[in-house]
RNA sequence: AGGGGUGUCGCCAAGCGGUAAGGCACAAGAUUUUGAUUCUUGCAUGCGUAGGUUCAAAUCCUGCCACCCCUGCCA
């Protein structure tokens, strides 16, 4: 069966009860095309976990040659700004998505939803209720035993039309008055229990200004927003499953209509050790425990662009998780860290840096330094290569090199033999102490038939190490990060409520600044730019960079199979 | 008079009456001028539990048990 816009519905495989639905819907007539909502309340900047929202709105909805709007839900004035509106669009397009529209809802739908209100009222479903918030919520009832009936539920429907539209002029003071939805006191769901419509609110409005000072809440707008916009899958998480019965409600009486959305529910992703949640991010962006919202250590979407992770890396992680069936989803962060290594791998430039230099002269090699070849990916030629520089001086990793060696030591040791990586197998012939009993530097021969490519020695030697040049190389700035909180605390969100304090959980000295020698290629990169720093990990420029000051972030290290003593 | 959900390997997760996919993690080997990548192999006589139906049950039925969410004029 083929679909309006052209997709054969009999080719699709449907990858999960929604897909499955979705196609059963289409082909049975009751709906007509896939339309799903992004539907962010502008109220912090955007995290991982937000992310497979928008993997899934946008996916499924392509998946069919659908699409999907951007709607800020910004119904309630005292939370909302303006300022994390725009930091969502660049976010939405870093990730690769291109809703079909974007709207405010507060610009768009509000009058439109105003008159929703004064026809349900018309029909006798929603009254004015003059109970305070009090006594509303004495009167919800309880878990286990109904509720009581507002005094005013029965007030006529003309008398309720002139008071809401009363409400709406400003004649009655903020919290006086109520619209409610005229369901069902004694429903065993509690959000059925007549849930407030609208609220009387004078606040400013980063939108809308002054011109209202009645707001429509959730449980009322979102559905009414869902309708008015055509969207016909309304996908959010597990959390407001036990809204669905009202989201239904409100669809058909407030609705009514032939083609009407369905709201169906995902799992939320919380990383293992990652703390999430507007609050204590804010906590610590002004307690200045990091440097903004884009601080790469954390876990908001510019953050983790900011540390290098890739678009990519990020939606193939989420879709690994997959839909789920509870409400939330506890992953390990190495299940992110595999995504982020596997695209890293693919794209990123290798280059050579030394981050604890050890100088190493090598006797018997003079004259000008000799240029060498080093492949940008072994893993893709088309990536070509760049040269970098073998000469009389160079630096290696302090790590490379040990006087005690410990087992399976594959590295430089005195009177021992290593590769140069893209250059020659060198010996190291004495090593020379400073005064105060620590190396200096190392004297090593290289061994002229030995060069790589093109090695006639028959010389086998184990291990390879990287190094720069002295005459290719300048001094960068490292950026490494650990993680934010400490290790033991898997659940910060949890360990917070529970009454651990914040201070108590963060690592100390989670960002440490370095100087490291560099490959002179790399001085024309440019922030975003991503490497493989050979043996060591996957960096990135970081925005702070300038030509004569490069700064490089640590996205994430080389897994390390080096196991000693085994 | 409670309602809504969920229980399959350490963590995710397929499975829809025909004899337990896959991924992460972990372990062992091979290849490697990155101790990376890649490759190969191993990793649930078991599907919360007790019964029942059936030639056959993770899948169907019944009863238990455990965990999560819900009493905002937040979204």
């Amino acid at each position: 069966m083929k679909l309006e816009n052209g997709i054969d519905l009999d080719k699709i495989v449907p990858e999960n009860e929604l897909e499955e639905e979705i196609i059963a819907d289409l082909k049975e007539g009751r709906s007509k095309e896939v339309v799903t909502r992004c539907p962010p309340e502008p109220s912090g900047y955007w995290y991982i976990g937000h992310a497979k929202a928008w993997t899934i709105n946008f996916e499924t909805a392509q998946k069919f040659g659908g699409r999907t709007v951007l709607r800020m839900d910004d119904s309630n004035p005292t939370k909302e700004e303006g300022e994390f509106a725009d930091s969502y669009m660049a976010d939405l397009e870093w990730l690769g998505f291109k809703p079909c529209k974007f709207v405010y809802a507060s610009e768009e739908y509000f009058d439109e939803i105003y008159k929703i209100a004064e026809k349900m009222i018309q029909n006798g479903d929603a009254y004015v209720c003059d109970l305070s918030a009090e006594e509303v919520s004495a009167s919800r009832g309880t878990l286990t035993e109904p509720g009581k009936e507002s005094p005013y539920r029965n007030r006529t429907p003309e008398e309720n039309l002139r008071l809401f539209r009363e409400m709406r002029d400003g004649k009655y003071p903020d919290g006086s008055k109520t619209l409610r939805a005229k369901i069902d006191m004694a429903h065993p769901n509690i959000n059925m229990r007549d849930p407030v419509m609208y609220k009387i609110a004078r606040q400013h409005h980063y939108r809308v200004g002054d011109k209202w000072c009645i707001w429509p809440q959730y449980d009322f707008v979102h559905p009414m927003e869902d309708c008015l916009e055509g969207t016909t899958y309304s996908l959010c998480d597990k959390g407001f499953q036990d809204h669905r019965i009202v989201y239904e409600w409100f669809v058909q009486h407030g609705w009514g209509k032939k083609y009407a959305p369905k709201q169906r529910e995902f799992s939320r992703i919380v990383l293992e050790n990652v703390l999430t949640g507007k609050r204590y991010l804010k906590q610590l962006v002004k307690g200045g425990y990091v440097s903004g919202w884009d601080d790469p250590r954390f876990p908001t979407l510019v953050g983790v662009r900011r540390r290098g992770y890739t678009a990519k890396a990020i939606k193939d992680f989420v879709k690994s998780v997959g839909w789920g069936s509870t409400i939330e989803v506890v992953v390990p962060y190495s299940a992110l860290e595999y995504y982020v290594r596997e695209d890293l791998n693919r794209i990123a430039t290798r280059a050579m840096v030394v981050l604890n230099p050890l100088k190493v002269v090598i006797t018997n090699f003079n004259g000008k330094p000799e240029e060498i070849e080093i492949e940008n990916n072994p893993n893709d030629e088309s990536a070509g290569k760049h040269m970098a520089l073998f000469g009389r001086e160079i630096f290696i990793e302090q790590d490379d090199f040990s006087l005690n060696p410990p087992p399976k030591y594959n590295r430089l040791v005195e009177g021992g033999i290593v590769r140069l990586k893209g250059a020659y197998i060198i010996k190291c012939n004495k090593v020379i102490f400073a005064e105060n009993g620590e190396i200096d530097h190392l004297e090593c021969e290289y061994l002229p038939d030995t060069k790589s490519g093109n090695d006639t020695s028959g010389i086998k030697c184990k291990g390879t190490i990287h190094f720069v040049a002295k005459e290719n190389c300048f001094e960068v700035t490292i950026r490494e990060f650990k993680n934010l909180i400490k290790a033991e605390y898997k659940t910060p969100a949890k360990d917070l409520a529970d009454g651990t304090p914040i201070e108590e959980m963060l690592e100390e000295n989670s960002l440490q600044e370095s100087t490291a020698l560099a490959e002179n290629f790399l001085k024309s990169a440019k922030p975003e730019d991503k490497f493989q720093f050979m043996r060591k990990g996957y960096y990135c420029v970081d925005k702070d960079s300038t030509p004569d000051h490069m700064i490089f972030n640590s996205t994430i290290s080389l897994k390390d199979g080096f196991k000693s003593g085994k």
